[in-house]
RNA sequence: CGCGGGGUGGAGCAGCUGGUAGCUCGUUGGGCUCAUAACCCAAAGGUCCAAGGUUCAAAUCCUUGCCCCGCAA
């Protein structure tokens, strides 16, 4: 059977799901229509934004639906069946689908998960995994199932966190997730591909971050600020007050320093970056942003601005 | 029309109750020093986002536009 007789339903929604849903087309899979959430009017100026995957639907002329609700939703499961998909593959379409959905494709519904399951089930498994300091994680190919990112697995990749930040591990567990997909696809087409169970008893589950979630806690450790300063990057950000006003920290080093100063307040400041007291020993800031202002390295900060020894942040 | 901050020499900022632009850093040259990312001296470098307007005179006031950013969603 040739790709080009594959017919494909992608669900998807966010930058995370394009690189698989462009894999599709390069490989000339029959991908007849996007399902993708509505278009909101979000940020500045509340203007209406496209979701990443529809916009890369257009450029490829795929037809895009954007059901406010699936449950329920006759005419949108009608136009569904309409197509006969021989499989439907989601990535972080951002809600759960119903039996009925799942049930219609004769291939199956396959899920993009960004963890090695059954480790990090839901919605945040990159940003979490990063702020809980794994070592490893990986993308993680499944049979959807009812429950939350509970289905069968089929394959996985893993790679190391190292000191990446979310933006950059989200990069590349996109590519590598629309790799494995492209790879996996011919054994789920010819019904080979492995069905694995997840082992419930190890599972454990990512909740969605929430922008009080960066705020920092000077009581931790300066290993898990500086986790959460990476697992944060690009959003919310982790964050702490000075002088009253949000100071998003970029980045940030951990040093094995011992310091008796209560935890928040500065110890030293240069161009290396400012010294914190955290957790009984000192965190390193080194690129920061204050309201109004752009990201900036604390050297390039501290040319136009004070911060002075023995201020407390948080 | 969601709220708000901002666009000033390479960088970060001040000046903005109007009168030809200043600070810190950087750059270049020189000096000091065993030496230095330290210190001293000197120099270069700015259509003050753009276009109008008010005025004897605008970076400073008014209008419009463009761009950057924070909040809220």
């Amino acid at each position: 059977m040739m790709n080009k007789d594959i017919t494909i339903i992608y669900m998807g929604t966010p930058e995370f799901a394009v690189p698989p849903l462009l894999e599709l087309c390069d490989r000339g899979y029959q991908v007849k229509l996007v399902v993708t959430q509505p278009d909101k009017a979000r940020d500045r100026g509340k203007k209406i934004q496209f979701p990443p995957v529809k916009q890369a639907a257009l450029q490829h002329g795929i037809e895009v639906l954007q059901p406010d609700r699936i449950k329920n939703n006759e005419e949108f499961m009608q136009r569904i069946r309409e197509i006969r998909p021989d499989l439907i593959v989601v990535a972080a379409y951002g809600k759960l689908l119903p039996t009925e959905l799942l049930e219609i494709p004769p291939l199956g519904c396959i899920n993009i998960h960004a963890s090695l399951l059954p480790k990090y089930r839901g919605a945040a498994p990159i940003h979490r995994s990063i702020i809980n300091g794994e070592e490893t994680t990986g993308i993680t190919l499944m049979y959807m199932a009812e429950g939350l990112d509970t289905g069968d697995m089929i394959a996985w990749r893993s790679t190391a966190v190292d000191r990446k930040t979310m933006t950059e591990l989200h990069d590349e567990l996109s590519e590598m997730g629309a790799e494995l997909l492209a790879e996996t696809l011919p054994a789920i087409i010819t019904g080979t591909a492995d069905r694995i169970k997840q082992d419930d008893s190890k599972a454990n589950y990512a909740p969605m971050i929430f922008k009080k979630d960066g705020l920092i806690d000077f009581h931790k450790t300066p290993e898990e600020i500086d986790q959460l300063v990476r697992g944060l990057n690009s959003w919310p950000a982790a964050y702490t007050m000075y002088r009253g006003e949000p100071m998003k920290v970029w980045e940030a080093e951990a040093l094995s320093e011992e310091t008796n100063e209560s935890p928040g307040t500065v110890v030293e400041v240069s161009d290396k970056g400012i010294k914190v007291a955290a957790g009984g020993r000192l965190l390193r800031l080194t690129k920061i942003q204050m309201p109004g202002k752009k990201a900036m390295q604390v050297s390039e900060y501290l040319k136009g601005n004070k911060i002075e020894q023995g201020e407390v942040l948080g």
